[in-house]
DNA sequence: TTCCTTATTGAAAAAATATTTCAATACGTT
DNA sequence: AACGTATTGAAATATTTTTTCAATAAGGAA
């Protein structure tokens, strides 16, 4: 629990006026040791190792908050729907089908297209989210034997 | 009901082996007339119109077996996460953060984008969703006045 | 440090969503 | 029209999420 891999994190938490909490801090930790997406019961459950009185109720209203303070996000898949990741701003995400660990990528040549999607159909832009799908390079072993 | 602008999809359900039941008809027609994506409930209550003994149970079932057979798909987004919409291949839509009006696109250009992630992941590339966030010319209009 | 104020917490209850079960029904075939 | 069976809706169950509220602990003041 005492201390975190990024501080950037929990400093971010406490400008934002928010108290430093540990219930706050074992998600925010949780959501550190995984790039996968987790969801709000797994967060829970792993959670409780760092902060044992944890309730899940707690996750639930943590992970908004670090949603809205955008330093989690929500990842998207067809599979799994409403699960969490620790974020930066971007939403630019590649995600295994097989074990669902999730890299992130810089999003480059993405202007163009966007350019002509807004050409073609008068919404104005703001934002966007882009996953990718396949499979790891070890899940592409594994499958290989 | 009695006959669906698309006959192209209903054809799809009777060609993988399904029965051309009323409730399915009427899911299908809910989700051809609206290109937003709608959650099961609102389908629910849209489909009754067109098939009054219609039960959610139903409307879970028949969005599964679409969605499957690449008829309809979920539509996600950082607010509503489990909607529904009327679906070909494509996976490239722009949503309005307002009226959730859905458009898809065409997806040029993200090939590049998408040999760089393979080469610095080493992820095998098998699918994508890409969904643009913005105001349709509707409500941007609506927000000027 | 101790004391205070109040934001934050967890348990419990409630609400919202989703799934399973099963007898009745309607689809498509003969 | 009659049949066999996939499909249906109601009800029960399970799962997920939100609300409420008294107890607690974080952070600032003394
Ligand atoms: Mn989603
Ligand atoms: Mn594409
Ligand atoms: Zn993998
Ligand atoms: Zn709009």
């Amino acid at each position: 629990m005492t201390h975190l891999k990024h501080p950037a994190m929990t400093q971010a938490l406490r400008e934002a006026g928010y108290r430093l909490t540990q219930p706050r801090l074992a998600v925010l930790q949780v959501l550190q040791e995984n790039d996968a997406g987790l969801s709000p019961e797994e967060i829970y459950r792993q959670g409780k190792t760092l902060c044992p009185t944890l309730g899940l109720v707690t996750v639930y209203r943590t992970l908004d908050l670090l949603a809205e303070l955008g330093l989690a996000r929500r990842v998207h898949s067809e599979q799994h729907c409403h699960s969490y990741a620790s974020a930066g701003a971007d939403r630019h995400y590649v995600i295994c089908q097989a074990c669902r660990r999730v890299i992130e990528f810089p999003c480059h040549g993405l202007d163009d297209l966007i350019a002509e999607v807004r050409q073609r159909t008068g919404y104005t832009i703001v934002g966007h989210l882009l996953e990718l799908s396949g499979l790891c390079p070890d899940c592409q072993a594994r499958q290989e034997m």
